[in-house]
DNA sequence: TTGTATGCGTTATCAA
DNA sequence: TTGATAACGCATACAA
């Protein structure tokens, strides 16, 4: 059996009140010696407090609960690591959920979470919300008194924390890169045609294309849902519209373009070029290596956890404060996957 | 503020008894009528137990610890993915750390989920253990009455449950094929050589080698340390021996050759052949597809989880059982990395 | 059929 | 400087 307290306290002879006041530093004086005499025998006694029992009267748990959508996605395995590393360093553990990007699973965990009493939750939504959808969604986290985080995507909610990446940009920065190439007709394999990121990426793709004078062809964009299935769907519509180059929305859409390219006996860069979204630890083992945006993953989850912590600690009020939208810069990793138009010509 | 028990109680005039009674579902005969009253004054006030209050008598608290060295590795990350979808089916959360693979965070860790009262522990160990830190690791399950499983690796001690991997039987599948490929010089990239599964995948080697009548030869082996690094940087060494295929003690070790022989301009499977181990994801996706050995982290996963239901049930006790250690098989997965010698050499 | 009282391990209030 | 005692939200033995 554990020790507890009050073994503690009958060990030296004093009340569970006086233990517990060592213990935890209060700033009661304690004369030295009974401090040493109490921390003695906690020690001797292994003690370490129960932590549910101190939740159940501090109503802190030093827990905080992570909703993801998939976590053995590469992006999201990285992310939830740099999560729980930083929470850790805070004294905070975490409980983690996968939805698979599923509305019910996301309110699943989020109610599992809050009944189990958890600081805060980072969620990364991965499903329409309608309305109601997220005032339930406020209504759990308000009811609760528990701050809720959005990483990576996000609801139009202003009363959300929300720590995101610029998609636009990174759109931007994808097409344009292909675009000075000298590429003319860039495909682009969306995901899911209704979700924010995908409509994002989608409008820098657009807004390069404005930029440089060219045409906005809609047959040159074709749905995925950010599988590596749905990339190797997409590309015989792609190569039957004559593009010479793609942007795909994701990394694991444009591996699957990659594997379907080898089926066809077509070889990227020469016969297609391509720049992928997220910069996942395998872009660089490809080949040829993917060219792609890449996402300050770690420092996303750093900030995202500094933030929460400093609402834990009453230094923000979620709600109120200005500027509970952080959005991180994307860059554009050159690799190997796209090629000059001319060159591609001359082969 | 969530509502509690006290305050349905007081919606219906009734005790907090009868309401936890028909919420519980208690085998108490309470009448249609007023249980039909309860039911409902609960789903209006949105009632939700408070998960805390309830562990603190019931002394459970359906959640389990996973210790991991590292979820952002991917086959972690995939074995992370199964066994919280395994657990959320039985009703429990999973807690879960990073160790980086060393001793301190998994005493750490385990420590701190012991303290929250986790239900029980699953993880994977990976450093050394003195007897004194078997020992240690035995005794805070014991003193804490929390079941301990060992996952992919384990210790040497038959009073944890071990739900494992015939690491041997891998080394020699893929040995084996190598062999029968007509390679003579096959060398061995290795984990960190005191580490237990870099010793059991070294002896298949070393047996399938005797099978075929070909000698061990010291020279051809080098010591990695699973990352990709350290796969680029055996290849020089390899090619030193003039081996002409390599059994890589996992993938990323094989993705670091991939890379390597890209710099030396060098073709696999022309100019190397090579198998891995694990069957990460992106395996299917390299160029060439990487022949591996795959562990079926699916069955592994659900495996683990669904023995430590039948403990936590009471069904098994793991210290007294027999057959607490299981071990799955592994099996070789033919990709397009390794090539027959004679092929080879009419190149 | 339902209510009272108690306890889980801890912190907090207030008195001594 | 320290110790009773209450309280957290719930389940349960026992009583009514």
């Amino acid at each position: 059996m554990r020790t507890t307290v009050k073994d503690v306290a009958k060990a030296v002879g004093l009340s569970t009140t006086t233990v517990s006041l060592v213990l935890n530093n209060k700033p009661n004086r304690i004369p030295e010696a009974t401090r040493k005499l109490v921390l003695k025998a906690a020690k001797e006694l292994n003690y370490r407090p129960n932590h549910i029992a101190v939740s159940m009267v501090t109503k802190k748990t030093h827990t905080i609960g992570l909703i993801l959508p998939d976590i053995s996605n590469l992006y999201f395995s990285e992310l939830a690591k740099v999560i729980e590393e930083q929470c850790h360093k805070y004294g905070y553990n975490v409980l983690y959920g996968n939805t698979n990007g599923t509305l019910e699973h996301e309110f699943e965990y989020l109610n599992l979470f809050v009944d189990r009493s958890v600081d805060a939750v980072i969620m990364t939504v991965s499903s329409n919300y309608s309305e109601t959808d997220v005032k339930r969604l406020y209504e759990i986290g308000e009811t609760n008194n528990v701050p809720i985080m959005m990483v990576d995507r996000t609801l139009d909610d202003p009363r959300f924390m929300s720590v995101l990446l610029d998609q636009k940009l990174g759109g931007f920065l994808a097409t344009s890169y292909l675009i000075n190439l000298g590429h003319k007709k860039i495909a682009c394999i969306t995901g899911p045609k209704n979700l924010r990121i995908s409509i994002e990426r989608l409008e820098g793709y657009k807004s390069a294309l404005g930029d440089a004078g060219l045409p906005f062809d809609r047959s040159l964009v074709i749905e995925g849902d950010f599988s590596v299935d749905s990339g190797s769907r997409a590309l015989p519509y792609i190569l039957g519209q004559n593009a010479t180059a793609v942007f795909s929305l994701n990394d694991m859409m444009a591996i699957g373009v990659y594997r379907e390219c080898r089926r066809y006996h077509l070889s990227i860069p020469q016969d297609l070029s391509i720049v992928g979204f997220d910069d996942i630890f395998i872009d660089e083992f490809l080949e040829p290596p993917l060219s792609t945006i890449a996402q300050p993953v770690q420092e996303i989850g750093k900030y995202a956890v500094k933030k929460m912590m400093s609402v834990l600690e009453g230094k923000k009020n979620p709600c109120t404060d200005a500027g509970d939208t952080k959005i991180f810069k994307p860059a554009l990793k050159v690799r190997g996957s796209a090629l000059k138009f001319t060159e591609k010509k001359q082969i």
